[in-house]
DNA sequence: CTGATATCTGGACGACGTAAACATATCTTG
DNA sequence: CAAGATATGTTTACGTCGTCCAGATATCAG
């Protein structure tokens, strides 16, 4: 049986008992919620008993920062296809809409992924850090669409300011107090470029 | 002993539990974070048994919805406040660093406000429906300081993207990877007035 | 004073996170 | 291939949690 363990490391007894894991958790996450959410919960979906999770993870935060890290990963994968699609001009509102639309079809697993970043007062580096990064998508995005390059500061505060915009309206946007606004404004989207266009962020979408 | 029951209401065995208890609450969530807040622990230091506090709430969610309902009321005070300090052109800046201070300052108590409402998917009644609520005074000042009151809809939008940028920034500004432009502007506030500038919201910190 | 009612205690239940002791499968090495 | 080392899993156990229930006791209404 060499050809079972010829990726490279892991097919013990379970087989991938890590992933395994991981993905009972999203599977509990999409169906029952994030109070459902438990480290034994998670063990019986997969199959095993309630210690078994221990020898992959040091505790449950360090599970759930696995499930979250893998929400970033969609998050950002998410953003880049809609700034590949969008054109030009639109491409920086393209990110934020994308952004929040991932929220509001992920919220148990978004709400997880920033309790994780929360406690640790930090996004994650991968957000963050790398050069294809979504935090880097957005300012070059900005760049493109005509923010000055040279200008360093301005460029981050201006990134941060988008940043912080998205996960604002993303954890409003499902608040019934504004549910009128969006029926009024047609959908859910609409909602969501009327209130980017009032934040004078995107020049794609500013009135007037 | 006739004195001690001349209110209105409630002191029986010992006084005012719930009142005793929400301030236990907030203790709790001071001194240890919201990890520690535990209905047992909140009776402990109440000086009570833990099945007590079911005669005064239905459960613990009942119990943080107290503890948040006052966060609100704080949070509408310190709003109301600097409303009230700050120049005409630069009142509503002044409620938005209010609002951001306000969540940097009581970091527990503000994530289980947050808690609370997304549980709801609803921000609290107090905010967003009478006459002076937080939300209402965003909006007043939007007017007071040259937004078109004739245009309803518009408005709303605005004062929901800033009420977003001002949750946004507060989730975000504790975060690390923010601490170096917080050096480069000189501290925390001069961050905060930055980032808002560079939302295009606040008509008295908009930059050229 | 007497019952009704509001408030608190004590004990119990099941679920949770986690640790320790043990069992077994796989890997490594001689 | 034999044999220890190591990785993976189970069982059992402990303390804590939210919550309920059966009393006890204090206050109130008549």
């Amino acid at each position: 049986m060499r050809d079972s363990h010829a990726a490279e490391a892991r097919p013990y007894h379970h087989g991938d008992l890590r992933r395994a894991l991981i993905d009972a958790a999203r599977r509990i996450l999409e169906a029952e919620g994030p109070s459902a959410l438990s480290l034994r919960a998670v063990a019986r979906e997969a199959g095993v008993s309630p210690a078994a999770p221990y020898h992959h993870f040091k505790d449950k935060a360090e599970l759930l920062d696995a499930v979250a890290a893998e929400g970033w990963e969609m998050l950002d994968a998410a953003m880049a296809r809609a700034k590949e699609q969008a054109e030009p001009r639109d491409k920086l509102t393209a990110l934020g809409i994308a952004y929040v639309c991932f929220a509001r079809e992920n919220p148990a697993l978004y709400r997880v992924m920033y309790d994780a970043a929360r406690d640790k007062e930090a996004l994650p580096e991968q957000m963050h850090a790398s050069e294809d990064s979504a935090f880097c998508k957005v300012r070059d995005t900005m760049i493109e669409q005509g923010a000055d390059p040279e200008s360093a500061v301005e460029l981050e505060l201006a990134t941060t300011a988008a940043w912080c915009a998205a996960h604002g309206l993303a954890e409003m946007a499902g608040f019934k107090q504004f549910e009128h606004l969006k029926e009024t404004l047609g959908g859910e989207v609409p909602f969501l470029r009327a209130v980017f266009g009032h934040m004078g962020l995107f020049p794609g979408v500013r009135r007037d």
